[in-house]
DNA sequence: CATGAATGAGCGTTCATTCAT
DNA sequence: AATGAATGAACGCTCATTCAT
């Protein structure tokens, strides 16, 4: 009975962590953060409840690591957007890039607009607010008339939309998702030359 | 005793139904609908949970009255909508008017754009997923290449951002809602024009 | 306006009590005593619970009511039996007469067979047993065997089973009275015949 | 702090399962199933309502526990008396282990008489009625007259009777048993003999 | 690394009942 | 003769969390 023994169930070991991970985006993505209770999480994982208390103090910490594994790239695009100059060019960069992080990360950024009420309560709704803060500092021109400025926050709305809201437009989703980010382009380089124009 | 008497108790005889719906609504746009319990709520209101369950049969019945009873002018809209031409003009007009729509019934469009994951188990979930299809069928011309179509739905989410995702933008709500505004009249205006080009 | 109008509503004044009986008694026989609601009684009458506690104190005076008037037959035939000589012929007519009495309140008595728990703690209950007790000193010689004893009183369960309990042997209720009526006079027979043996 | 420590508290280690069960089945008896509330039984228990709720889903699955166990003997007589011949001797046998099955579950099967109207409405309902059913079948001859079929069923009823019902006729509960035994197998005699005359 | 057993707080809901009108 | 409005108590059930083993 070693415990290397590459059984079903032995193989598993020491990835449990990773797959209550697993297991969790996937329920609060679905059904949202309150109604997925740990016991849920526990039974579709084969474990007991308890088990999940000894790889998180809590509930909320399963979701405080999802996203903070998550949302890395997210962060790392900030910190690369900081240090860019001010250019179009940069912009329309980071908007294609923050489409890649959305892509890369899609159940929790759509668990993050499908649960903004509950959200705002936890320890991350602080946290994302300022990121979204981060980016917009660097897509948004603070001298920029305020039109210009809702253009370029709609940019980043725009790249959300296009991955969980645009369903009813038809067509797949790899297509609404090149569109959005030609609008979201789009109305940056508008922005932009608003705001540069003689 | 006179029912007009306008002590603090007796003031309030037979408005119990609507005082529920007024805090129920402010409670579910503070916190959430699962967060929000009938406790709070009648305590709030001083009676008692049961007092609720005379005037609504479940807590469902709650949110759906103040649906029902709110989104009536989006509904109407909708219904203008669908017997005008499709022109730029009425296009322009739906959008200047679902702002109206939205500024009107500001905590629920809060509360439904908060609680999104809630809000598709529920019954009223469908009924606005209807509804913003409705829109969408008047502004959106379904011959339209996919980013122009993208356009469009991006002008509804612009209004909704406006009210309620761009406090960070700084200036004051109504500033803002201006902006928001032109900037989808702008895009469903470049959208139409894209379409109807020689 | 008058009162006396004949309308499908008017015609009804005054008997709104027996209605409330009749009601009662189908939903108490059909899902029990507990699980019947005043609700569910109001409901079905188009009136309000309020309007229940107008004519009857309690729940469970409806219950009383409805016992003491269907049982009013049964009240009669002990007192009758009391009032004739213990013959056999005595004895086979209260069998006969009880099945008469069993068959003019049958939800009633399917009700308190199926309710016994229930009604063990109501005023009923107590009643009922005295009836029962009453019926047995009657039909049993209390110088009888016990084994005679038990066949006088398995005559009265008999009819019972006869009207609620047998339909798993097919055949028509009439027949399987009939049928049950003859064991239970068979019953009575045997037993009053070993007592009297020489 | 040995298990085997025989502190109050810590004897009771692992069998709280059991101790529910032995609760639930005398309340449920003594007060029926709908006026019997979780809270009493966990009360009684020295536990909390959650605790029940570890050991068992539902309030339903407590009795439905309690019927499967408790009416093991039942089943396996019927399994047995299918594969008798239908000779009197199997038809008297299959009395006598019914008495025996009935005193080894007195309890419930007092709470099944007493609370069909519930009883009917849970999922051991239909069970149970397809166990009498199946003894039905074996000691009732579908050839034979109405009356004697009937008979039959009435010797079932008798067993029940002594056992629960005929506190009125004097006499202690065995000798009331013994009576109401001989009495059952005389009806099913009575019944076969009619049956095979020639 | 995980389980078995339990808790305390709370939830939405239902009920019989009351009472001023 | 009946309603509208409300209550207090209870119910079955679920939840995140704890802790000895």
């Amino acid at each position: 009975m070693s415990p290397t023994m590459d059984g079903t169930k032995q193989r598993r070991r020491g990835d449990t962590r990773q797959r209550i991970l697993d297991v969790a985006l996937e329920l609060f993505a679905e059904q949202g953060y309150e109604k997925t209770s740990l016991r849920e999480i526990a039974e579709r994982l084969g474990v007991t409840k308890a088990a999940l208390y000894y790889h998180f103090k809590t509930k909320e910490e399963i979701l405080v690591s999802l996203f903070e594994s998550l949302t890395r790239p997210m962060e790392e695009l900030i910190e690369w957007g900081r240090r860019q100059p001010h250019t179009l060019e940069t912009k329309q960069e980071i908007v294609r890039r923050y489409d890649q992080a959305l892509a890369g990360a899609a159940p929790l950024f759509r668990f993050m607009q499908e649960n903004q009420a509950t959200v705002r309560e936890l320890r991350i709704g602080e946290t994302f607010k300022q990121r979204m803060r981060g980016l917009k500092d660097i897509i948004v021109d603070p001298d920029a008339t305020m039109t210009d400025q809702v253009r370029c926050f709609t940019a980043l709305l725009t790249l959300h939309a296009g991955m969980f809201l645009m369903q009813d437009l038809g067509g797949d989703l790899e297509e609404r998702r090149k569109a959005a980010l030609e609008v979201a382009v789009d109305l940056v380089t508008q922005a932009h030359r608003d705001a540069h124009a003689s």
